[in-house]
DNA sequence: CACCAACGTTTACTCATGTAATCGATACAT
DNA sequence: ATGTATCGATTACATGAGTAAACGTTGGTG
């Protein structure tokens, strides 16, 4: 099941570290977020039936871990977005990306590198 | 204004070649998406409101063009993919994608071929 | 000139999403 | 033991999107 935006800032959260509260998570996102507690337990429990993350009982709380993990999130995103936008393939993106904004010295090593030991 | 993915696939035949009428779109998309001639037009209307695209009167009917430029579009998608998902940073998203899937050996030569022409 | 076919415009309806308040159960404090 | 704070669950509501039918207008045809 597809999850939405505002769910995946909620699995960005559990993805760097869980099993979480909802008090938890809300209190990492609901500053920058400026949701209120009762929207983060909504995303969670739509989250929830999406099997996207999973509850265990710790008391009178829950405890949530992700199940869908964040590889496989970001692989479908950007599958998709290749596809959609780019026939598929990966160098017409960089080619678009590398133009229209700068990439960092850094960026451009990496790249490099990657390219490198991919070849063999 | 932001235009969602039902109404990226009418601009797509509208960057592909241009100006078309609503019945040349439908012929183009219809098939394909299993859309009725209505729901191209209920498209191609929104797209009018967000001003993406554009509508030059021939005789009865209305030609169509895209305002909204594929460039820009691309950029602003891919943008907000790297932004959510890596930081703002390519390097990852390639990373990435060449672990997750095959590059074919097209891709990779032509990533090669960027990254080289980039240094300079 | 009356009618019909072809257009674009308006209206419709369902589902997902963003955002949140309310409800109901329950553990804890007094 | 009882009231209350705290959880999760349920309900709410507006907006956007997907999908499409109905409507109204206008130009062409018999």
């Amino acid at each position: 099941m597809k999850i939405s935006p505002a769910e995946a800032v909620v699995m960005e959260v559990l993805w760097r570290a869980s099993p979480r509260t909802a008090e938890e998570v809300f209190a990492e996102v609901g500053g920058p977020q400026r949701w209120t507690e009762a929207t983060v337990k909504t995303l969670i429990n739509r989250l929830l039936k999406k099997k996207a993350v999973a509850a265990e009982r710790d008391g009178r709380r829950y405890l949530y871990r992700p199940v869908l993990e964040r590889a496989a999130y970001i692989r479908g995103e950007s599958q998709s977005l290749l596809d959609r936008l780019f026939d598929g393939r990966l160098a017409p993106l960089v080619s678009h990306l590398s133009q229209s904004r700068a990439l960092s010295p850094e960026d451009m090593a990496e790249l490099k590198r990657l390219i490198e030991e991919m070849d063999e």
